[in-house]
RNA sequence: GGGCCGGUAGCUCAGCUGGAAGAGCGCCGCCCUCGCACGGCGGAGGCCCCGGGUUCAAAUCCCGGCCGGUCCA
């Protein structure tokens, strides 16, 4: 924390209200209260919960906490705001939602767009999975979903909404009057805050022990010299809703409040039934001080429930760690749903990653509570029915969700049956298994310690997991810098691309008219092969869609342009070669239209595609990748199982009947957050621009996405649509390819070639190659059957051969010259003249290569064979059995000679 | 995007310190049986993922690629 100014706390409303600065001893900070009546700030782990005893209003739910803080702040003349998703796709650094503020970032923090409101109240759910592994055992201080109520203002230089005063004035009136918590009860201690670059001095409001929200006043950038003051500061404040409705429950655990009835329904399910209260509630009096961190904490935590209601030790520690996997359960299968209602797709990267490690750290708590056979989908649905009302997404996405869940029980089923075997196998090798095998097993195979702990006793092995198990594995990771997501390159030398951003920026005529061919323009510079004219109709490569080519022709000539580039927003031409030319000079361009006019169906269809993607298989669909050609369009998707045939065709007839049924593409620039209202997230597909107005593109009443691309203006222009591939790029993507108008006619000529040749190549007609294949493979069936006999009859005659030769080593010429079938015709010979060293070879270009081999047990072979190599000046050996070695052509006689005299 | 693990018969896998491709299940035939299961005998089935390299010799070692899994960004 940095050392902050205490004026910086110091306020007015402190003293109207009378609170009072006090500096706690056991705990150092300093905090205010009424008249100072604390001596310690009442902040876990400090000292215990008491707030059970802390006057509030009536029990809440989670639902009407939330509506009690949003009608609250929208009296007090906040407009509410509707949540985000929790998926933060509007960020690059970021895959999850973990605050409110996160929804205003970069785009308003920076100044760059205005808020949607000010000051506005929401309330956002968010996902934390840091603390994932103490989520239970704290009865409730740690969630991976929880939701963060807030009001935010956001202080321009030019106009002022609030800042200290009034932040603090309205926290006060809405926990003294709207949660009815008497003032003596509420603290608030100072604190510092810092993330994201920001930082700012702020307070935490605690009562009873329980921290219910944090009051954040964002006023510094922090860089390397220091903080430095920023113009717009921002109230950024968080109130934890579960807690506000905890708060007024008066339940020892936080799931009994969040949860309710799903708690007992979850207890059937799984088979843990509630514990005697007494031990909840010596649970909920320990935990304020308990650092799951720390082995000894806990195990502090457990013996002091185990003092308090006099039960023995190991009684109360293994129903609380019941207790917390149940939790677990609870709080993950809750996260899970609001991952995947909001369309993020399970896999081994990116965000998908996440809702995996949600899932899996679900299914190993029910595993180890022996519950393996119950169904996560079945809990999600518990939570999908639960929580429908105030997310109704879930609802939305069901089918998705339900189908997401299950088939990641399936494949960590998989897992952990493969895990099961490595274990029994390497018990088998060796008695113990050391933290090394623990650390491979779960780094490798996705195996937890715990359950592997537990394969290991069923088979009278006992296994110590290390308590900071995966803080050992998360050490070995040393992590790289973190790596944004992708983010647009110039492909321009960074001379040229500096130069042009000195330039002003180019006029897209494409724009204004997307069918623009020709045009006229003034030079504004040039440099080499490079050219930036006042305006132009050349598209740049961008957003996934190639650029134009064509010519521009200036008064010494027309010269070829090759590639078209954007440097911020002036456009570059990359001519063919270089040009003088001067500035001010008009000059005449014309696009490539063919190559336009693909690239512009290509692009278009690819929107309709994706509002194919969603109605076929599910809000899920995203896009994860996009290109567009002239040839040929690709168009990546988050997709959790593979296509069907049948879907494929159903996608494909979909977006022709769109082509058929001639709706009208709309582009139009829109202020940001009035797209955001009226279309949702799902217009960011390829990343969220930096700009206060964005331009939409949409295929009417079918797809609606911000796009820079240049788009036909009726869907029947597409003329055709044919997916040309499917194929699932990696875990959780599927790629499709596709052409669209002249492109399929030419697709389907490509495809009449091939089967000409085809047929070609079979020597028949492209009508019959089923048949003509059908026959080729037959007779090539014949031909190995045929091919058999003669090896069988040449083995035959090397058989007589060897039996008519009465010497010991016998060397042959062998018909094929391939080792795998000399060597099985050596093992059969070997087996019928058990006493004989008989050897075949093969010529080569200079070289004869030859293989032996002998049945006799009182010689070795290999050695044999090498001595006599090295005899003639040649390399060999083998096995006692098994030899081979190379000669040159000519030495094959003498080697004969010496291998038979060695031999004796 | 990176680390780690893996790719061998239809399936599950062994073989991996280089030296003659294996097991179990499944499949086919025969025996046993009224019939089935079980059991017995016999058999078919392999580009050891692909491409290079090293070597007398590569499933095995090295390099590159493809595919899958997993942990972490």
């Amino acid at each position: 924390m940095a050392a902050a100014d205490p004026k910086e706390y110091d306020l007015n409303f402190f003293r109207e209200i009378g609170f009072e600065r006090r500096r706690g001893k056991r705990c150092p900070v300093y905090f205010w209260s009424l008249g100072g009546r604390f001596e310690e700030p009442p902040d876990a782990p400090c000292i215990e919960y008491r707030f059970e005893e802390v006057r509030s209003r009536p029990a809440m739910t989670v639902g009407e906490a939330r509506e009690l803080f949003l009608s609250f702040f929208e009296r007090r003349g906040h407009k509410r705001i509707k949540p985000r998703p929790v998926v933060a796709r509007w960020r690059d650094d970021l895959y999850l939602t973990i605050a409110s503020i996160v929804v205003f970032q970069p785009h308003v923090t920076s100044g760059l767009v205005p808020p949607p409101a000010n000051p506005l109240t929401i309330s956002q759910p968010s996902i934390r999975l840091e603390d994932i592994d103490n989520v239970g055992l704290t009865v409730g201080r740690h969630l991976t979903s929880f939701e963060m109520a807030a009001h935010h203002a956001f202080n321009y230089p030019d106009k002022q909404v609030y800042w200290k005063e009034e932040t603090v004035r309205l926290a006060y009136e809405f926990f003294t009057k709207e949660m009815d918590i008497p003032p003596e009860e509420i603290v608030f201690v100072e604190s510092w805050w810092e993330g994201g670059g920001n930082a700012g001095p702020s307070f935490e409001v605690v009562v009873g022990g329980l921290e219910l929200a944090t009051l954040v006043f964002m006023k510094y950038r922090v860089t390397d010299s220091g903080y430095e003051e920023i113009p717009l500061k921002i109230v950024d404040t968080g109130y934890g809703v579960e807690r506000l409705a905890w708060f007024t429950n008066k339940t020892p655990t936080a799931f009994h409040t969040i949860f309710g009835p799903l708690l007992g329904k979850y207890r059937e399910i799984i088979g843990v039934p509630e514990p005697p209260s007494e031990i909840l509630w010596a649970a909920y009096k320990a935990a304020g001080r308990l650092d799951p961190e720390d082995p000894a904490s806990v195990q502090e935590y457990y013996r002091s429930i185990a003092q308090r209601t006099g039960l023995p030790l190991e009684d109360v520690a293994s129903t609380m760690q019941r207790e917390a996997r149940l939790y677990s359960v609870l709080d993950h299968a809750k996260t899970l749903a609001l991952m995947l209602g909001d369309g993020i797709v399970p896999s081994n990267s990116g965000e998908g990653y996440l809702a995996r490690l949600v899932a899996r750290r679900a299914l190993k708590q029910l595993s180890l509570l022996g519950a393996d056979s119950v169904s996560l989908a079945e809990l999600v649905d518990l939570q999908i029915e639960y929580w429908g009302r105030d997310f109704p997404q879930l609802v939305e996405n069901r089918d998705y969700i339900l189908d997401a869940a299950s088939l990641e029980q399936e494949r960590f089923k998989e897992v952990i049956e493969r895990g099961r075997k490595i274990v029994r196998k390497l018990l088998r090798k060796k008695k113990a298994l050391s933290l090394e095998d623990l650390i491979r097993l779960y780094d490798s195979h996705g195996i937890p310690p715990e359950i592997i702990a537990e394969e290991a006793a069923r088979l009278g092995v006992k296994v110590e997991v290390p308590h900071n198990f995966y803080s050992i594995v998360a050490s070995r990771h040393q992590a790289p810098e973190r790596i944004a997501r992708k983010r647009e390159k110039t492909n321009l030398p960074a001379e040229i691309a500096e130069w042009a951003r000195t330039l002003p920026p180019t006029r897209p005529l494409y724009y204004e008219n997307q069918y623009t061919r020709e045009f006229a323009a003034n030079v504004l510079g040039c440099r080499g092969e490079h050219v930036v004219l006042d305006k132009t109709a050349f598209y740049p490569t961008g957003g996934g869609q190639l650029h134009d080519t064509g010519v521009i022709c200036f008064s010494s000539g027309c010269v070829r342009v090759v590639r078209v580039e954007k440097a911020s927003d002036t456009i570059v031409h990359v001519l063919e070669r270089p040009v003088s030319c001067v500035p001010g000079e008009e000059v005449r361009g014309s696009i490539d239209w063919e190559r336009r006019y693909r690239l512009m169906r290509h692009h278009t269809v690819t929107h309709v595609l994706l509002g194919a993607l969603r109605r076929v298989l599910g809000n899920h669909v995203w896009q994860a990748g996009a290109e567009k050609t002239p040839q040929k369009a690709r168009f990546d998707f988050t997709h959790h199982r593979p296509l069907t045939k049948e879907q494929i065709l159903e996608i494909e007839r979909l977006v022709n009947k769109v082509i058929d049924e001639k709706r009208p593409v709309i582009a139009r620039f829109v202020p940001k957050n009035e797209a955001e209202e009226r279309y949702g997230f799902t217009i960011y597909q390829g990343g969220v621009p930096m700009k206060p107005v964005i331009r939409l593109v949409e295929v009417k009443d079918w797809d609606v996405e911000g796009c820079g691309g240049t788009h036909l203006s009726n869907t029947g222009e597409i003329g055709g649509f044919k997916i040309i591939g499917v194929d699932r790029i990696q875990d959780g993507v599927i790629r499709v390819e596709y052409v669209a108008g002249t492109r399929v006619s030419e697709e389907a000529r490509r495809l009449e070639e091939t089967l000409e040749r085809v047929a070609g190549i079979l020597g028949t007609e492209p009508s019959q190659v089923e048949h003509g294949a059908r026959r080729t493979v037959e007779t090539l069936k014949r031909y190995e059957e045929t091919l058999k006999t003669y090896r069988r009859l040449w083995l035959e005659s090397v058989r007589e051969r060897i039996a008519r030769d009465r010497s010991r080593l016998i060397i042959l010429e062998a018909v094929e010259p391939d080792r795998k079938e000399i060597q099985a015709a050596l093992k059969k010979l070997t087996g019928m003249f058990p006493d004989k060293v008989i050897g075949l070879y093969y010529r080569g270009d200079s070289h004869v290569q030859l293989e032996l081999a002998t049945n006799a047990k009182n010689i070795h072979l290999g050695q044999a064979v090498r001595k006599a190599a090295e005899s003639v000046g040649a390399r060999g050996g083998g096995g006692p059995s098994v030899a081979s070695v190379r000669l040159p052509a000519d030495k094959l006689q003498e080697f004969a000679e010496e291998l038979a005299k060695i031999l004796g």
